[in-house]
DNA sequence: ATGGTGGTCCTACCA
């Protein structure tokens, strides 16, 4: 018997939040955390921190400024794959293999563009972006290394809120970038043609409203809880009756200085 | 209510 459990969190800056990710790491243990939107060149990532704390196996993909992605493990990660999606030179994809409990499990961790305010592809180039993007992620199939017995998990700041209930108004934000049709049948179609299972769904119900992010623009973000779930964890089918728990981590959006995106895990028994 | 806040890195740009 093995646990295994795997954390996402798009952590808005790994440098300045380094003390948070370093109490997470703590009080957590996951044995893989994926972040997003490092923010940080990869010469200046603070790997060291990391490593002192039994996370002995980093791989990054970072730029000046923004965007950036990394995979941060106490298992050892091979076959280490950094894909440009819609070839813009960002960094916005990780991919790794990591063996727990004698089974390979390669691990996608996406940052997808946000998509900028007007949800038209034709006046607004960010949104296009958005879009174009996803239909690159509809190549990615959960069973593709099935066959030579590799499971996968796709993680990450997907930045789509795809069900009703992944939104505090579905009504009010069917116009607002992040829950309009065109992405959310975008993000469905990915899943569906992909056969990725939404590990997050699996064990929360659909019926029950979940949120992953709050705007740092909304005065008392607990209290008003105008959030989007818009940070994923999906795998293939062959790992879902693994699943045991997950935790969405809402208290860490009331931490010092926080992200406006909290952690999310997925906890697992082989 | 077309604002609001927060990150990078110095001037806008991005979320």
């Amino acid at each position: 018997m093995t646990e295994f459990t795997v954390a996402t969190w798009n952590i808005n800056s790994v440098r300045l939040r380094l003390p948070l990710v370093l109490d997470l790491l703590e009080a957590y243990r996951p044995d893989v955390l994926c972040l997003q939107e490092t923010k940080c060149p990869n010469g200046s990532f603070p790997g060291s921190e990391l490593r002192k704390r039994g996370y002995g196996h980093i791989e990054i993909h970072g730029q000046k400024g923004y965007h950036g992605v990394a995979i941060i493990s106490k298992l050892p990660l091979s076959d280490v794959q950094r894909k440009d999606f819609c070839e813009k030179g960002d960094t916005r994809h990780i991919s790794a293999v990591v063996n727990s409990g004698g089974r390979s499990i390669r691990l996608h961790n996406f940052y997808v563009p946000a998509g900028g305010d007007e949800p038209d592809p034709a006046v607004n180039p960010k949104f296009a972006h958005k879009l174009g993007f996803l239909d690159e992620m509809k190549a990615l199939h959960a069973e593709a290394e099935r066959k030579d017995g590799v499971s996968s998990i796709l993680v990450g700041d997907l930045n789509i809120a795809p069900l009703e209930t992944d939104v505090w108004s579905h009504k009010q934000l069917l116009r607002v970038v992040s829950h309009t049709p065109v992405e959310t049948e975008g993000l469905n179609e990915v899943q569906e043609r992909g056969a990725w299972v939404d590990l997050v769904r699996q064990h929360v119900p659909p019926e029950e409203k979940l949120f992953t992010w709050w705007s740092y623009r909304a005065r008392d973000w607990d209290l008003a809880d105008k959030g989007r779930r818009l940070d994923h964890i999906w795998s293939s089918a062959d790992l879902s009756p693994a699943l045991r728990d997950v935790t969405v981590l809402r208290e860490a959006r009331g931490w010092e200085r926080p992200s406006d995106h909290v952690p999310v895990f997925a906890h697992f028994r082989f």
